[in-house]
DNA sequence: GGAGCAGCTTACGTTAACGTAAACGTAAGT
DNA sequence: ACTTACGTTTACGTTAACGTAAGCTGCTCC
């Protein structure tokens, strides 16, 4: 099996998703990516692309770095033993649990969105027409 | 109108809301919160109380402080006049735009630790029944 | 009247997540 | 041989969001 098809370079990747070297390289530097290096340069294979997507989306949700590393570090674990699967599933239970707050978060929020702009369109046809039922009193 | 019922000190707040008085100084400080004051102590009305919640809503949802007072600061913005208005609502599809963006990253992160579960919850019967079927062959 | 709170301000320290600059290696083109 | 492009490491700089300590004020309780 040949492990895997195409490879990038640093700036491919980092052009692709809108990223610095400097930031790869950070990732790469505190465990977040690992790369192979051929020579001195690394290569970033389709693994490393599924993990940084994971990375980049893990930072969109506002979470910090090393928390992130957790997740990530959660898909690569192999099989292994009862008690590191049993870790594991108490692992996932605890990001469900947060990131069913933030949904719960953002509902709460879109609904609030929705009574402010609801406000907004009518302060804004009061506007347009001043003289709407309900006005201001003859 | 009496404006308001109750008030809280510095102190009341920080311990319902789990925070530290620093915080509170530093959201202050920052215009986040505008809580009165009774000759220097500050006094914090119900409107106080509600802002920090959708602050500390905002954290947990991983927005920057920046932003988040930009959020905030929707919320009391007075009638005004159309432009205002108009730009207020461009402001909160901006807003909703983020948090779709968020509920999606939510959606598909919770996605892949199912299938994780999954994967787990099967190595986990393999261990406890080795024999199960299409197994290991005979 | 002084000890102990609860509050205040000022200011320096800290951590995360990179930015930015310096100095160098290597392969390709001219 | 020289430049250009792409890569590397090392290291100091920066911003956000507080932590933490120092030193001061004003009340109240013994």
């Amino acid at each position: 099996m040949p492990t895997d098809g195409r490879t990038w370079t640093i700036t491919e990747l980092a052009d692709e998703f809108g990223i610095t070297l400097r930031t790869l390289r950070f990732y790469e530097e505190h465990g977040l990516l690992a790369p192979e290096r051929r020579g001195t340069q690394r290569v970033f294979r389709t693994g490393d692309r599924v993990r940084l997507e994971l990375v980049l989306r893990g930072k969109r949700l506002g979470f910090p770095l090393e928390e992130i590393k957790k997740i990530v570090g959660m898909y690569d674990s192999e099989p292994g033993e009862a008690g590191q699967l049993a870790y594991l599933l108490d692992q996932i239970a605890v990001r469900r649990g947060e990131l069913e707050q933030r949904r719960s978060d953002i509902d709460q929020t879109m609904a609030e969105l929705d009574v402010l702009e609801r406000r907004c369109r009518d302060d804004l046809a009061r506007l347009g027409s001043p003289a709407a039922d309900g006005g201001v009193r003859a």
